[in-house]
Formats: structure tokens, sequence, C-alpha cells
DNA sequence: AAATTATTTTTGTGATCACAAAGTATGGTT
DNA sequence: AACCATACTTTGTGATCACAAAAATAATTT
């Protein structure tokens, strides 16, 4: 058992007021979208029992959840293991979140008042100031924020789940390449998007959420390096 | 208990081979699809372990399931119920479809080979003599296999899984949709998908699968209809 | 020594039980 | 008769146990 590369999952404090399948849920969700199990690895509900210090029970239905989520994957000897990544996944993840979240952005816009721009604004000005500071970490989490906002505008939207499953697939990777980010590469698309809503312009907003995705991905990962590191994460779980 | 609406769930032989649980996941998702369980009828886990007779933990981890796949809904009660139907919600879900779904089939496309092409052909003539037949739940299903096979062409789909949520959600009203169909009001847009794949022509792929989905809501059911039979069933859940 | 078989251990599955919270019914008070 | 407090029931949650299938290890044979 102690071959396996070991896990290490960071723990919160467990609010008394939520499930403790809840909590399980949220923290290996967490574990899963840092990158801190390495895909391919096998997971065992025991183990993860013993790990977070809780009965079998609210692991096994935390992993279903996240196995329905596509964040884990079930392999036919009913083993549970974070998903390997190839170069062609990856495209597609991408491609797919380009088609769903711009789709998402263009039925939400009709919805977005004032207030909600403004919010908007104020978290662009969040990612601005955790830009200056060079916090990754925090970059990756109000970006999510700010699509998330702006797609939740739409009260009768429904593509949410899907664009968040998305997420949990690409989670490891977008945080490897968030992780090279040296320069102010990073052009401003959210301006673009925050123009075009007050335009009223879905096709501009479309475009603004299509560039924002496709360099988020490529603005420091070169589709070599990108190449390079899925290879050598698939090797990893051999370990 | 009792003076809840009844659920009669269609009940298939359970092969060995396969976990109850997959077994009682299978079963509660056919009667989610068919239509079975009423929006907003609570489900117990007692109770349906009672009427698939099972244990309750079979149960509790289908249940979980079909949620993350946002077949059923969890209401702050911890109660799980059918999703209700709002006009709005299901003008999203066919919207969704369509973005999603078209672009599953130009990502499809380049993969479509001979083989393949022959498999779509005799689905569509079974979805012919099917139509010839009037056998409606025959329809529905070759329909989504012809969509499936069309959309898993391509190895590294990612797509699917999303798909098929929005499937789920539309289960019970696609349904009622096709048990209007009287003429022969059905054009074959799958004639109009396969003559695209054979020039490689994916915005015509795309016209076509669109075209189609949108017909397959529609051409039934007009939006009056449609809109009243929502209505309806929403205030079905207060029996 | 390599491959195959036998044995032991680990693991997922499913059933049962205990308990607290939510829901429902009951009975008493205004 | 309407309202509220109380008792009772139902329900989800989580822990524990039993068991068979799978994996890993050890033993045996070729």
């Amino acid at each position: 058992m102690d071959k396996k590369s070991p896990i290490q999952i960071t723990l919160t404090e467990r609010d008394d007021s939520v499930t403790i399948t809840q909590w399980v849920y949220e923290t290996l969700r967490g574990a899963v979208m840092n990158g801190q199990i390495l895909p391919g690895r096998a997971l065992t509900i025991r183990e993860l029992a013993a790990l977070l210090d809780v009965s079998p029970m609210p692991i096994r239905e935390a992993l279903r959840q996240l196995s329905a989520e596509s964040a884990l994957e079930i392999q036919g000897n009913r083993r549970v293991m974070v998903p390997t990544m190839t170069a062609m996944k990856f495209t597609e993840l991408c491609e797919a979140r380009i088609a769903i979240e711009s789709h998402a952005a263009a039925r939400a816009l009709p919805y977005i008042d004032a207030t909600r721009l403004a919010e908007l604004h104020s978290l662009d000005r969040l990612i601005d100031q955790a830009q200056d500071d060079e916090n990754l970490e925090q970059i990756s989490i109000l970006n999510q924020n700010f699509h998330r906002l702006l797609y939740t505008a739409n009260p009768h939207q429904v593509t949410l789940p899907l664009i968040e499953s998305l997420w949990l697939q690409l989670g490891p990777f977008m945080r490897l390449a968030t992780s090279k980010l040296e320069e102010h590469y990073v052009i401003d698309r959210h301006n673009e998007a925050m123009l075009a809503i007050e335009k009223q312009d879905a096709f501009a907003l479309q475009l603004a959420i299509t560039a924002d995705i496709r360099e988020g991905i490529a603005f420091a990962s070169t589709p070599e390096l990108l190449h390079r590191f899925i290879e050598q994460s698939r090797t990893a779980s051999h370990a």
C-alpha cells in the first residue's frame, strides 16, 4: 500500500452544518482540481476514509458523484482513479469549453443588468490585482468566478453543471498552465467581454469568451510544452 | 405515504453479472426518461428500496449519481425529486442541445469512416421502419442511438456525458412530443446529415443536426401545446 | 529459473443498525 | 374553531459487519 504514491490532501475545517459526505466531496474535488492526486493513481475507499478520518460510507458517495461528473473514472475493475490526460483529449476539452461557454455567455447576455455588470467589473479589478501580486492560485479562482457570474445571469441557465464538469477535467492542467505564467502576457479579454455586454453585442461577447479561454490555455504553455507535460504525467502514473 | 402519487416502474430482469447498484441506476434512469415518475414527486430511499426489492444502499448510490447528472434534484430538505419543468428551462435545454451536439457532430466528422457511415445508414433505415410501424418508443430510442453513434465516432470525444445529461432532463417531455406524432410530418434530416458527412461538409452537418433537434421537438407540439403541458405537469405535482 | 497454481490479503458491494433532524399528526389552549 | 406546543413517525445520514471477487503474494511444478 505504501509503495503507491502518497496523496497529500489539504484538509479544511469541517463545518457541522454541512454533511460529512458534502465535506468529503468538496475536499476530494479540490484535491483533483489542484492536481494533488496523480492521474492514474488508483484510489481505494478505505485508504481515503483513513486519510480523511471518516467512515467508508461518505467516501463511497463522494466518489460516485465525482465519477458522474467525469472528475474521476471508474475502470472495469471497479477501481476509481483520476483520468489520464492525452493531448487529443485536452484539445477536445478546450474546444468543448469554447463551444459551451460562448453559448452560455450569449444566452446570459440579455439578463445582465447594471448591478451584475458592476460585479463583473469589480471581479475583474480583483483579477488585475491578483496578477500584480502574481498570486496564481487566486487568479485561477477569480477567473472561474468571473465566468460563473457571467453565465448565471441567465436565471434559466442549464449549462453550468456541464461547464463545471469540463473545468474539473481540465483542472490539473489549467493549473500547470498558470504555473508557467511569467510575463504580462495576459491580455485582458475580460474588458473586451464587458464592452460587448454594454453594447449588447452577443457575437462580440462570444469572440471575447473564446479568446479568453484560448489564451488562458495557451498564454504560457506552447503546444510543445503542453504535449511534453501531458506525456510526462502519463508516465508518472507508473510510479 | 399512500396519498402520494403511486410510482409504476418497469422492472427488468436483473443480470447477475451487473451490480445491484448499476441495475437500480439503469432502472431509475429509465423511469425518469419515460416520465414514469412525476416531476415534483418526492422520492424516498426506503420507498424505492421496497419497490425494487433491494436494500437502501444501492438506492442511495443510484440517487446520488442521477442527481449529479441533473436527472434528479436535491432539494434543501435533502429530499430528492424529479425536477419540475418550465417553458424557459425547456427552451434553454433545447438550445444547449443544439449548441453542444452540433459541435460534437462537427468534431466527429473527420473520424467517420465508411463502416460507421454504413452503420448510420442502417440505423436510419430502422428508424424509417419504426416510423411506418408508428412505434414511438422505438423511434425515440433509435434516434438517440443515431446521434450517439455519430458523436462517438470521435475517439477523443468528451461531450457525450454532457449530452446524455441534457437528454435525461428533456426525456419526459421529448416523450410527450413524440406521443403527439400523427402525420408524416417528420422530414428526415438524417439523410441530410449523412449527405453532409459524405461531402465532409462540417457546416452542412451542423445545420442538419440543428434542424433535426429543432424539429424533433417542434414537429408535433406547437409552442402553445408545449406550454400548456408544462404548466399542467407542474400542477400535477400537487396531487 | 520461468511459469503456473495455490493461498492470503485487500477491496468493493450490499445489508443492517443507530441516531438526529425533518415532517406529521395529535391534543390542549386561547 | 383557530393556533400552538407536544408527541410520534418517517427519513436521510453515517457506522459497522459479512461476503465474494479481485489483487497480491507465496508455493509449487515444469
